[in-house]
DNA sequence: TCCTTTTTTTGATATAGATCAAAAGTTTTG
DNA sequence: CAAAACTTTTGATCTATATCAAAAAAAGGA
């Protein structure tokens, strides 16, 4: 989906509005594996997937790669801690397809909410998004055997166990591949 | 801290959205013990802890009373997705001391963000702390050992640990209390 | 198509932390 | 202040999942 669209189907987006957000926003077509940031950026937009899969991960005090979310279509992606208090990201965001992205600075978004109060109620409804999908996570991870956390993912997001690759899942389950290659094989 | 006086702080308010908010939360003392809400309640506010602490917990399947959260001093709560799309939700608020709490029902508050766009910056942040807690929430809870979790909590939030329980503080770390006993202990 | 690289599977072993049980300590309350 | 009701500690045992290692399978490139 466009962002316009997007936006239309959120909230009663004026005609001003609508093209205000039309401008406001780049869209661009990167292809697969590249990074929308890098560690030790400062992370300066917020991200829109309108078409592909983005993954977010870091390396762990142990080397290892571990992936934190992944972001479909339809969906904001960003640092939140270092757009936010612009200071260098300890995460990388990798495009795991070809992938139609659009994209705004933190500047022009805080200018938005700024000017138009539309647009206030729309960025709280986006981040508040996240935040349902970030307690999901969270109640998924607790208390929960292997095998439960990957159900969850299978019953919640079923395209992303399509898209992507055991590894990343895995780590994005906080469980090692090994574990999850033999949940899969069912023993 | 007030809310008026917390939200100055982060936004320049004019004088009259200084009287608006005013206005638009409640402010209420509750003895310790006191629900902010239950499971099965559509929780239609959004609070604010002027004084006290707030527990966010639940039963897992197992029915194993589980802590999901701990709110301070000058934090925002609410059940996120119960009073998002207002349905029943299945978690409890409890309050862990006798606290002063200011309320603001979800209808006020999107008012708020429809009439003046002061407050739509303001929403955006203070949902965005919220999603800035649980990442570091997440980032913690995933591929650490039991140690490194509590030792975490006890360098970002060592006040937590000296107001709340043990066995509140071990299942919101996801471990049991009988593993947090024995890692205080030193053994 | 073959060769290289990456991803997934399988096997053997080790271990952190769960579980169960009960004692010790602390707080609440009538 | 004593009894009841919690909370924390300690001990013994068990198990899910990590780790290490290597084979098998799949994907990507020349």
């Amino acid at each position: 989906m466009k962002i316009p669209e997007y936006f239309k189907k959120k909230a009663n987006l004026s005609v001003e509005a609508e093209r205000i957000v039309q401008t406001a926003f780049t869209r661009e077509e990167f292809p697969k594996g590249h990074f929308l940031f890098k560690r030790d950026e400062i992370c300066r937009h917020i991200y829109f997937i309108e078409q592909g899969i983005a993954r977010i991960f870091y390396y762990s005090d142990s080397g290892k790669d571990v992936t934190a979310w992944f972001f479909q279509e339809d969906s904001f992606l960003t640092a939140i801690d270092s757009f936010y208090y612009n200071k260098p990201t300890f995460e990388y965001c990798e495009l795991l397809e070809n992938s139609t992205v659009h994209s705004i600075t933190y500047t022009d978004f805080e200018h938005l909410l700024d000017t138009h109060n539309e647009f206030g109620k729309l960025g709280f409804h986006v981040i508040h998004d996240m935040a349902r999908q970030m307690i999901d996570y969270i109640f998924n991870l607790k208390f929960q055997t292997a095998e439960d956390k990957y159900n969850a993912l299978l019953l919640n997001y079923p395209t992303i166990v399509q898209r992507v690759s055991l590894g990343h899942i895995a780590s994005y389950l906080g469980i090692t591949q090994e574990t999850l290659s033999r949940i899969r094989s069912g023993k």
